[in-house]
DNA sequence: ATGCCATCCAGAGGATGA
């Protein structure tokens, strides 16, 4: 079984390249992030007829995550129990974010994720990042202390560069969000919590990445960040026999700023 | 060793992104 994670931003741009990608690398379970769109506005049917089931959130413009199966799809969960929420105006009532989609495709527990961004450091957005994220580590790590045994995956785009080496520079981001110890004390957080890197054994740095900024030549420069991971619980990351990061997908016109991530699983 | 910012909605500019 193959499965992959994808920030595409935006699913309705994008669309015909991530049908032929899914053809192409012929992907069993795909979790797609910053889709950019609400559920009516979801391309649903390019992928159904492609043998795919398809669950989707996406309330707005902003954020909006997917998991596509052809493997079941079952159990869909709009967001992990304690999620936080944002107020994304002045004076708003906090809301959900689409920003978190389970289910079950399988025998694994998929969880699509995207991260909030963060923005500058001391931004209230910031301090939402990090909450979100132990938020996340409580329900994660609660769902390994219930059954240790289970098979599940957080995949998605997490907006943080664990190591030194998942940028391209240090220097670049001295005061810069992604790279604070904070930031990497969260993702560590749900390391230790029992979810392994899957794919870095498979894809050894330095100047391996995940992520390129649209300006100043980044990819081609080879200037990018690692950003999107595939977290395994034990039991996932046994099954693990092969990972790439498919970066021919950020080539060309109409291309992602991310590339995305692929784990290949014994049956 | 593949290229010089992109997306959305609104409505011709602003917010978001990492």
């Amino acid at each position: 079984m193959r499965l992959a994670t994808w920030n595409v931003n935006s699913v309705r741009t994008r669309v015909d390249r991530v049908t032929a990608w899914l053809q192409r690398r012929d992907v069993d379970v795909l979790a797609l992030q910053e889709t950019k769109c609400r559920d009516d506005q979801f391309p649903e049917e390019r992928f159904r007829e492609l043998g795919y089931e398809v669950a989707h959130v996406g309330y707005s413009q902003w954020n909006g995550v997917a998991v596509l199966s052809r493997v079941g799809l079952d159990d869909v969960e709009v967001g992990f129990p304690g999620m936080l929420t944002w107020a994304a105006k002045e004076g708003a009532e906090p809301a959900a974010e689409a920003r978190a989609l389970g289910a079950t495709c399988g025998g694994v527990r998929v969880w699509s994720l995207y991260v909030p961004n963060g923005r500058q450091l001391g931004d209230p957005h910031y301090d939402y990042k990090l909450e979100w994220l132990a938020a996340l580590r409580t329900a994660a790590g609660g769902w390994l202390t219930a059954d240790p045994a289970a098979q599940v995956a957080l995949v998605g785009d997490w907006n943080i560069a664990p190591q030194d080496d998942d940028v391209w520079d240090m220097k670049v981001f001295a005061h810069s969000t992604h790279v604070s110890g904070p930031e990497r004390e969260a993702f560590r957080a749900v390391v230790e919590a029992g979810y392994a890197d899957v794919v870095r054994p498979h894809t050894p740095g330095p100047g391996v990445y995940t992520y390129w900024d649209y300006t100043q030549l980044r990819f081609p420069r080879r200037e990018g960040m690692r950003i999107d991971f595939v977290l395994g619980s034990p039991a996932f990351e046994r099954r693990v026999t092969n990972a790439l990061i498919d970066r021919q997908e950020r080539k060309g016109k109409g291309a992602s700023d991310h590339a995305p991530v692929i784990v290949e699983l014994a049956d």
